[in-house]
DNA sequence: ACCGGATATGAAAAAAAGCAACATTATATC
DNA sequence: GATATAATGTTGCTTTTTTTCATATCCGGT
């Protein structure tokens, strides 16, 4: 159960609950801090109900107990939202905590991701990536896909040979012209999207060499030679974005920044050829990064 | 004291804090979800300590004792979700300055969005959206044009009428159409991409609403309503692709979150829907994020 | 109106968890 | 090696939570 629904189900309640119910939700909904750390006896008193009968309010919200109730109002309150406060009381406090959950989730994600990561096979991986006589990169799903996107984006300013795709039936024929000097990523965030597995699967077969980017334990991980993990965790804040797309960049940037320095020097004339084709169109500013 | 610091300290002291809280600090690390959840005794006993100690560990760590302590952990994983938090790897010189050079970029970029951002303005624009009767996003160039389909991404989830255009003949085209329920994103780092700002003069013209994320100097922020400051400052680093993604995405997830709540629970009924239909492709996993 | 059964609520006691005061042990310092 | 200080443990008490059992209330059928 994400910890949305808790609220969802509190003004359920707070509506249509029995007697006790209303007042117990009412009471929690009209201050959720208060609630996160107030004790049973509180509880009971505040809303003139009997302890056990919040306990059982817990349990029939679909927690284990109060402790559980109370874990998921705080997390519930980690990430905040208008609805979930008195609206003119706290405007500054709730932008506050929507900054801070987005800025924290996506420093926690490139944490995880700094630390975990094997540079020893990103710089297997880049060296394949000079290798290759052409880059495919396979994508499918909202985060998957914008990687794939952004991958290519990444590395043909390097020179590098590449194109994503992110429809499944071109990524299966593309799949089925690949050969021994073809380098295929594969990005999906479940590891389970069908076209990409087809498509590692039968890349493979023509002798290609194939990469993954996706979570280690799924079958896609074990259709290819390597794979980079990358795990999007169920968000319990459904009004959040994930967080993984910023681990999912980082990834890319790691991949990207071994094999600039991989092919060396030699990459800036593509940076600068770039550049020159660009300046007809934007003003001349040299300072500006390639390409907005 | 952001609850994401609770981490870091208990790092710190897993490396040099005495032997028992050396114990506890890994025992918590090892396993956040079980020690948000754990009784005194359960966890004193898993460090192989005494259970004063477990709660002299929580106030020393700045909690108020071990009931606040696990509302704290409670509240990392919610932000950084159901995430391991391993040991950094120690890993040689080279390596370790590509993996930083990323990581600082990226957390530069995006704390500079965290102390430039309006959130009056992020507000107002989220209110725009959601009472617009369509939705247009323009971006072009790698990174614009990445933040385009994003934002399109991640609103259209929201049931948000959205659609984001990264063709330059797309953009005029559509613009042509707009009217006053229109509301049109423009998005461009330098603020100079020529079928964006003419898009947006003419969407104007038409009456539609328009909302720049561009260099607040730019020709294209003088053209619309509200902008959104987004500068790409020019990298150093040739090799290393540029951190402002990291920043745009921010900003996106900003309006995005901002949206959802504004709309409120019942967005949760369109991202239902989307994993319903998700369902029949993929293995049934509810706590999947939606869509990859 | 009255009955039987279901449901909701409360009182009291048992169980569990958390905490403080003091005791002990380890460590550092001279 | 004595002493002071910091770190940790033991014990028992308090608070919190849950369970058990009793009571009240509601509701449809007679």
């Amino acid at each position: 159960m994400t910890t949305t629904d808790i609220i969802n189900r509190l003004r359920i309640w707070a509506a249509d609950g029995s007697n006790a119910e209303k007042r117990l939700a009412e009471i929690v909904l009209s201050d959720i801090e208060y609630a996160s750390k107030a004790s049973i006896a509180d509880l009971a008193l505040r809303a003139g109900v009997s302890e056990p009968t919040v306990t059982r309010f817990c349990r029939a919200l679909g927690c284990d107990g109060i402790r559980d109730f109370k874990f998921k109002l705080a997390q519930v309150l980690a990430i905040g939202g208008v609805y979930l406060f008195p609206e003119p009381l706290v405007r500054d406090e709730r932008d506050a905590r929507i900054v801070g959950a987005i800025a924290d989730g996506a420093a926690n994600a490139m944490q995880r991701v700094r630390d975990a990561i094997d540079m020893k096979t990103v710089n297997e991986v880049a060296q394949h990536v000079v290798d290759a006589g052409q880059v495919y990169v396979f994508g499918s799903g909202g985060v998957s896909s914008m990687g794939a996107v952004e991958m290519q984006n990444r590395l043909f300013r390097l020179g590098v040979p590449i194109v994503a795709h992110t429809d499944g039936q071109m990524q299966r024929m593309t799949a089925a012209v690949c050969d021994k000097r073809s380098l295929v990523f594969a990005i999906s965030a479940s590891g389970q999207a069908a076209s990409i597995i087809e498509s590692v699967r039968v890349a493979r077969q023509y002798g290609a060499r194939t990469i993954t980017i996706t979570h280690p334990e799924s079958v896609l991980a074990k259709e290819a030679e390597a794979c980079l993990p990358f795990v999007i965790p169920a968000d319990t804040q459904l009004y959040k974005p994930t967080s993984g797309r910023y681990a999912l960049l980082f990834l890319i940037d790691l991949i990207a920044m071994t094999t600039a320095e991989l092919i060396g020097p030699s990459v800036l004339e593509s940076l600068r050829r770039i550049r020159v084709s660009l300046s007809s169109l934007n003003t001349n500013d040299p300072g500006r990064p390639i390409g907005d």
